[in-house]
RNA sequence: GGGCUCAUAGCUCAGUUGGUUAGAGCGUUGCGUUGACAUCGCAAAGGUCUGAGGUUCAAGUCCUCAUGGGCCCACCA
């Protein structure tokens, strides 16, 4: 058998097996009525993305996911892809092009998208580069892009279906607008941030009296030159006889009224509110209910406009500048309060908001939603970690209508043509032709000048779609002979098992999934959400590019490889908890790489080639076996049950972190330790090879490459590990008797070890030592007594703890768990040392017993607890007596 | 304003449905290793489980409040 290098080199293997699995097609999913379906859709990354620890986090779940369950013999399929990302990726371009020194507009829509595209194919791919490098198993040959021909017939139909049904409208209304963008941005795509800012008291005169003023309070006052109202409340005694008076506003002298408004807040400010229909979405509501005036103050890209008299082309926050001193000059600001507000910033460049008066297209929400609170009230949908599902019912239950329609270019363009005969007829949807296929003419009137909709979709327009959409739904793109077999995928596939993303997308995307999978397939997208945290750093900020405190996953992957990252993420990731990162973190995942190849090499070293035929295995009968052959196949079988059991229930944090336990210090510590002497015994051959070959399978989805460079060391002409099948569970073999044996030998030798370390016993050597009484069980230390005698003939318990044997006459005696282990060791000891040990001892368990003797006597203990409870601890308590009475022995016997 | 979440060893975190002197990794200290692995082994030290109440025979675990982090939502002029 070739000998392994000392040190696990990852850079030297992970390219090649991914390389390998790809030849033959291994990640391919595709129906199969043998099997049940397993599949994920991947949240796509962004076309412009670059790997984070985010991705790295989410797409190592979702390929353990994947590869376990292709692994347990499902028809495994992760869809994978990218989003178009229209304001990011057209921000990006426009960038790229600026160094060009060029604007869009000079280059003309056609020409800028030709320039995005070409983008796309030269930088598109990185993403999917990275994803590759962290081992992920996606059908790539199935890659989707958002913008696909395909793709785009999905959308195209959801809005024209959405349309029909009154879904879709046209309106004007108040919708977050960012100025750098210049476009329209959905209530989800502007989050609110905390923002010093100033409470402004400015004066306007009343017209009758114009040294009389009312005072209105505002946090941005560049507006009051779009005011058309006063409002206060009516129940408000100061205000309640100026109603209908008229005042003046100030710098545009235009003429407005004090309107009563329940709205209003008496409590708040001054209590008298400027009205700006056009800049705010309350004062728009009021705007619309007291028919006031709409006086739009802005250019689309923040600069005041001819509304704004002497500050036209100021920009809004200039504007404000000079606002204020203005009004200060003229005597008519009062003054100014700090104030603490939070307002809308985009979500690609972090600009302010500016509420914005603008016609807009726009997605009822209410009909859509509905089904989708039903899908997860009666569970058909279930969140992990459940507490997502509240935030989710309580958006659901809130939710807004959804504006789709986006000032860019880069993006699904609005399937609705204008005709310009008809637009000039008086009502309002006159002219408007939503259409799945581009009109030559229009219908109404047969005129064959029209145009198109000058704006996009929201990207998430089209993500909302991916679950069926990435099947090529509605299949009217396909050729004829292919929509049979996209329809059986389609049918087969959906609804797909899992979806594994971050909190943050709940609202964008998973809410958004429900509602179209609902209404358009009937059906649910997926059956299980799986929210995980958010990846931050050592000190609990969120990883960004501009706070620099990056952990960049590909200098992690170069340095400690590959499975080192995704071991050391997943082994830090408990349910739904946030991630804190620092780079020590992967040591952690590295070492343990290491340790299963050195433990490999060790293994093959002495592992002689006739025993790996599996089906040996048969013949050798369990009862053959020594205890602690047997021991080690109980636990790991213990382990794999309870590793299924996490698995399944999305723990993965606790499945890695019980194989490490097992592998490191149950197989490699205890088992090899104590068969190295015997090494070519063939059982020790057998069984060794047996828990390796079924660990590597088990560790595969978690570390795939240096399980796949094992595999294959071991079995030079067997196919990749990921397709074998899980191992079986094998119940018969899991012996938790054996298991409590062992572990009682163990506590007995870590307790010999001990006071070898503690009474600084010289190396010499450890002899004879027996163990013989139970309390707990007798029976069962009898037996052990036997097997420890046999292991201690054969010096097992030397090799295992590195320890030469201490030649001498006399005794030690050793009491532990019940288990009273004599140790020949007179002579070799420092008695009052050894007496001081004891001693200790005796204290201490003195102390637990006192403990117990109080519970015991505790009536209302023994009345009210359960009777198993309360054995236990009697049994506990004259375990203690017992162990006790050994301890005093032989510190009486010390003296 | 509403809601979520966290607080356990020097550090980063586990801790199942409450069951009885709390675990891991890293770090520290001591010992060890010429035969798998110094990316190693053996052992030790280190905790009033943030605080105050409560429920219970029993609380790190459940409830209430407080303190201090983190996050989300909201039409906070």
């Amino acid at each position: 058998m070739s000998e392994l290098p000392k040190i696990y080199n990852s850079k030297e293997v992970e390219d090649r097996w991914y390389a390998f699995w790809q030849e033959k097609n291994l990640f391919h999913g595709k129906p199969d009525p043998a099997k049940a379906p397993f599949c994920i859709v991947i949240p796509p990354p962004n076309v412009t993305g670059i790997l984070h620890m985010g991705h790295a986090l989410n797409n190592t779940i979702q390929d353990i996911l994947v590869r376990y369950h292709r692994m347990k013999g499902q028809e495994a399929l992760w869809m994978p892809g990218t989003d178009h990302a229209g304001i990011a990726t057209q921000n990006v371009v426009e960038k790229s092009i600026a160094k060009e020194n060029l604007k869009r507009q000079d280059m003309g829509r056609e020409k800028f998208i030709e320039r995005v595209w070409s983008w796309k194919e030269e930088y598109g791919q990185t993403i999917i580069r990275q994803l590759k490098k962290l081992g992920s198993s996606c059908d790539w040959e199935r890659l989707r892009f958002t913008m696909d021909q395909d793709y785009s017939s999905a959308v195209k139909e959801v809005f024209v279906s959405l349309y029909e049904k009154g879904l879709i409208y046209q309106g004007n209304y108040i919708i977050n607008w960012c100025p750098r963008c210049q476009t329209a941005l959905s209530d989800e795509e502007a989050p609110h941030q905390q923002l010093q800012g100033n409470l402004f008291f400015l004066k306007y005169p009343l017209k009758e009296s114009p040294t009389d003023f009312v005072v209105v309070a505002t946090t941005r006052p560049e507006t009051m030159l779009g005011d058309t109202a006063v409002a206060v409340n009516p129940k408000d005694k100061r205000y309640k006889k100026l109603i209908g008076k008229k005042l003046i506003v100030p710098l545009v002298n235009r003429e407005i009224e004090i309107i009563g408004d329940e709205m209003v807040d008496a409590k708040f400010g001054t209590g008298a509110v400027k009205v700006t229909p056009a800049h705010d979405p309350n004062d728009y509501a009021m705007g619309k209910k007291h028919n006031l005036q709409f006086i739009t103050i802005m250019f689309p890209d923040g600069r005041l406009n001819e509304n704004a008299a002497a500050y036209k082309n100021m920009d809004r926050f200039k504007a404000r500048e000079a606002i204020i001193k203005d009004m200060k000059d003229q005597g008519l600001l009062e003054k100014i309060q700090p104030h603490e507000l939070s307002a809308g910033h985009c979500y690609r460049c972090h600009t302010l908001i500016e509420p914005y008066l603008s016609k807009q297209w726009f997605v009822k929400m209410g009909p859509l939603a509905k089904p989708a609170i039903e899908a997860v009230k009666k569970g058909k949908i279930k969140f992990h970690p459940k507490r997502w599902t509240k935030v989710y019912l309580n958006w659901m239950e809130n939710i807004q209508d959804w504006c789709i329609s986006r000032q860019i270019w880069w993006g699904h363009r609005i399937p609705v043509y204008y005709c310009k005969t008809c637009a000039e007829k008086p009502h309002p949807a006159a002219g408007v032709i939503v259409s799945r296929k581009q009109p030559t003419h229009c219908p109404g009137c047969g005129s064959s000048d029209i145009y198109q909709d000058e704006d996009v979709l929201d990207t998430w327009f089209s993500s909302w779609l991916w679950p069926f959409a990435t099947f090529y739904w509605p299949f009217d793109s396909l050729p004829e002979g292919k929509r049979q077999q996209a329809k059986q995928e389609l049918d087969y596939f959906y609804p797909t098992s899992v979806l594994v993303t971050a909190p943050e997308i709940i609202f964008f995307w998973v809410a958004r999934m429900i509602m179209s999978g609902l209404e358009f397939m009937k059906d649910i997208p997926f059956k299980d959400v799986y929210i995980h945290g958010t990846v931050r750093d050592s000190e609990g900020k969120k990883m960004s590019k501009s706070l620099g405190n990056i952990i960049d996953p590909l200098e992690i992957i170069n340095e400690y490889g590959t499975d080192a990252l995704r071991f050391s993420l997943i082994s830090i990731t408990a349910q739904g908890q946030d991630v804190y990162l620092s780079k020590e973190r992967f040591e952690q995942g590295r070492n343990f790489a290491n340790k299963i190849w050195n433990a490999s090499r060790f293994i093959m070293m002495n592992l002689d080639t006739a025993y790996i035929k599996e089906d040996l295995c048969a013949h050798v009968k369990k009862n053959e076996l020594d205890i602690v052959n047997r021991w080690i196949l109980s636990r790991l079988y213990s382990v794999i049950r309870e590793a299924n059991k996490n698995l399944d229930s999305f723990k993965f944090n606790e499945a890695a972190n019980l194989l490490y336990g097992f592998f490191w210090h149950d197989f490699c510590d205890w088992y090899l330790e104590l068969i190295k002497t015997d090494i070519k015994d063939p059982h020790n051959q057998l069984i060794m090879y047996k828990v390796l070959e079924k660990f590597l399978r088990v560790i595969h989805p978690f570390m795939p490459f240096i399980t796949e460079e094992i595999w294959h060391r071991l079995h030079p002409a067997t196919e990749s590990i990921m397709i074998q099948p899980w191992p079986h569970l094998q119940t018969n073999l899991i012996d938790k008797k054996i298991e409590e044996k062992m572990s009682a030998v163990f506590v007995a030798v870590t307790a010999i070890r001990n006071l070898r370390a503690e009474l600084e016993i010289p190396l010499t050597s450890i002899l004879n030592f027996k163990v013989f009484t139970s309390l707990v069980e007798q029976k069962l230390f009898q037996s052990l007594a036997t097997h420890i005698e046999t292991i201690s003939k054969n010096k097992l318990i030397g090799t295992a703890s590195q320890a030469e044997y201490i030649h001498s006459p006399g005794q030690f005696d050793l009491v532990l768990n019940g288990a009273h282990i004599v140790i020949p060791l007179s002579g070799v000891l420092d008695t009052q040392k050894h007496k001081n040990k004891i001693d200790t001892e005796i204290q201490k368990t003195l102390s637990e017993i006192k403990a117990k003797e109080n519970l015991l006597s505790n009536e209302n203990f023994v009345k009210r607890a359960p009777q198993d409870i309360v054995e236990k601890e009697k049994i506990k308590l004259s375990e203690l007596n017992e162990k006790l009475k050994k301890q005093k022995e032989v510190s009486d016997g010390l003296q």
